[in-house]
DNA sequence: TAGTTAAATCAAAAAAAATTGATTTATTTT
DNA sequence: AAAATAAATCAATTTTTTTTGATTTAACTA
């Protein structure tokens, strides 16, 4: 019988690391830029995006999986592109509605 | 006349800015823990705050100028000591309700 | 006043994250 | 089928951030 009086509270130190890759996705001028794009834009190809935003291909490839892993954004596979959007109900469950607005359409 | 068109949204640009330093003083566990601790504590000077954190003075201190900084909490020095606390208004500004719980004395 | 304590800062080392250009795999187009 | 394109991944380098322990400055305390 272990672990009935745990020495340190656990979950709440998962907590803690779950928010920090969440905020270290956002942790990032160039990825908040692409959120900004990403919310414009429906849902966008990395061609296109990495064109609108000015970044070489496999740099902007690195930035998506970040996001990607963080459940910040979406990507739906069709054949050779990959199409990614925003994860709205992430954002909206992280930030506060007057933040939201910068990474929501039409709002505000 | 210059400027009349910038070729850039510079002031995009420094928004972004703006919540990259304020995402990055997040994205970090430690810094986390420290925000949920000032949360309980009202006003905690340094040491009492390393021992409760477990963590080295220098090291904290280090930390707590990263919040600081970014404006997530508020020091007032008396004296030897320095008294830090969560800076609220800010955190609502910027989490969303039901995160700021984590940061936020008696909420839900 | 001398000794102690609080906390910021510093410089060096270690660790983590970002950039770059090339490569690979799969798919699409000609 | 051959050439071209989309996008992920890789390895090497560069940059940034964190950690560590020591030092400094200021203010308490005996």
């Amino acid at each position: 019988m272990d672990n009935i009086i745990p020495l340190k509270d656990t979950s709440l130190d998962e907590t803690f690391s779950k928010y920090e890759a969440k905020f270290k996705a956002l942790a990032d001028q160039k990825r908040l830029h692409i959120l900004n794009l990403l919310c414009k834009q429906e849902s966008t190809c990395v061609c296109d995006l990495s064109e609108l935003i000015e970044m070489p291909q496999s740099k902007l490839s690195y930035h998506l999986k970040i996001l990607l892993d963080a459940g910040l954004i979406l990507k739906e596979t069709k054949g050779t592109w990959s199409y990614y959007r925003i994860n709205q109900e992430e954002i909206n469950h992280l930030l506060s509605p007057e933040l939201c607005c910068l990474f929501r359409p039409s709002c505000c």
